[in-house]
DNA sequence: CGCCAGCTTGACTACATTCAATTGTAGTGG
DNA sequence: CCACTACAATTGAATGTAGTCAAGCTGGCG
């Protein structure tokens, strides 16, 4: 657990920022990392803190965009949809990662964003971080760092999670989803956000999925979390160890 | 056609971008979009402007990324490799886009960067642009726009690339790339090509042109350049006419 | 205890891949 | 100018993998 709640502070308050980012237990990966506290102050950010259950929605695709989220604990998932009426999770978003940049450059948000776990993040008005990110040569460099984050994801989606068959991918996933959290046990979304994340079929995602289990390289705990053998399953993607 | 050479530039040249960015023809989408000429003159950034020819490599993936390059003409593939050995091909490139931008913010490069056609571009050093960023908001708000720009269609590679059944992701292909062009006649890759970007192989994607062919969708006038009927085509993947 | 959503399993079908052979095309040199 | 080579594209037949449709199963919750 990473929450600011843990450092002493009630849930969906709102703060300045040199208050509160410096107990922030996110901060050194954060937005804000090597911000100077002077400056935090000077720029009077006022941060919502704010705990989202799983199932609840940040923003809506097109909604207009007027906040950036600094993600501290859970898992967003970013879906957009296809002409056909599928949808398509086209990231998915951990511990410090942001979501909702775009509302630096454009008008409105380009997906749907939605808590898959309980998740805990900051909320913080987009056009007085980029005010300040035009001052800051740090914060300038840390938002293109972001960006430049948010872009390598998006490139190991498209080779790594889209491409080979459905052994390879699901497995892929589940590398990622277990390097989140330094225990073992980790969240395993429904076979149907796999399947949007794959683009495959629930059918063929729980097919694999008991595959893997018949071969012992995956142990179910319940209904939403799994265990893994991370050096069998990374054999099967030929990754180093 | 949108070169400098017609503005009557030779190649392979360098220059001051205050001389040259004034008449570019590139300038209103480029990366130097609304900058002042005064502000260009004093960053004295030294631009090369260079043509590259089919199947040239601006640069390799882990290289040291020193420059930035503006895209005025032609079409290039970002790569990557996957562990399997198979390339995938992950963004494409044409006027108006940067390659490379990752020069700004990582140490080397992360993809490599080919030429699918002939290509006139220009070639800016980075720590020159990321230096001036700093200082001009209307470049550091162009920066972002180009970031921004490279996420959005990653996600359109991920939903309507990278999934749907071999006709739907040809159609598709199809359709960007004679966007490019004004006219109807477009430059059309290879079938390699064209598998790396869609995930098919050579045979699918062959077979799937010859079909578009077999309907009168699709006419190939060359070995690389084809023509479609664009309503036909929308239809069939269910876009607004 | 029973209901319902999400997961699993099975049988069948559709589709893309694979392997192999052939045709087509652009480039080279006699 | 044509023959020859190298490479890309096409086509065919057989295989394999994921999708589809339709039943059952399970576990959490009222």
């Amino acid at each position: 657990m990473n929450t600011l709640t843990e450092a002493g502070l009630t849930h969906d308050s709102e703060f300045r920022a040199a208050e509160v980012c410096q107990i922030c237990p996110t901060r050194e990966i954060a937005l804000f990392a090597n911000i100077k506290t002077t400056d935090l102050e000077e720029m009077h950010l006022p941060i919502q803190y704010i705990v989202y259950e799983k199932g609840d929605k940040l923003y809506e695709i097109d909604e207009k965009a007027e906040y950036i989220y600094t993600l501290h604990d859970g898992i967003i998932k970013l879906e957009q949809s296809l002409p056909t009426g599928e949808r398509r999770i086209v990231r998915l978003l951990r511990r410090g990662d942001l979501a909702g940049v775009e509302a630096v450059t454009a008008a409105g948000y380009q997906h749907n964003a939605i808590a898959m776990t309980t998740v805990n993040l900051c909320k913080i008005p987009a056009d007085l971080v980029l005010d300040f990110s035009a001052r800051s040569p740090e914060l300038h460099a840390n938002l293109m760092k972001k960006w430049q984050d948010a872009l390598t994801t998006s490139d190991i989606w498209l080779t790594k999670l889209s491409t080979g068959n459905s052994r390879y991918r699901v497995v892929r996933l589940l590398i990622w989803l277990s390097e989140n959290c330094h225990h073992e046990e980790f969240y395993m979304p429904g076979r149907e956000d796999i399947g949007n994340i794959l683009s495959l079929t629930t059918e063929t995602v729980s097919r694999t999925i008991a595959g893997l289990r018949r071969d012992g390289d995956l142990e179910l705990l319940s209904a939403d979390r799994a265990r893994i053998d991370v050096v069998a399953l990374k054999k099967i993607v030929k990754e180093s160890v």
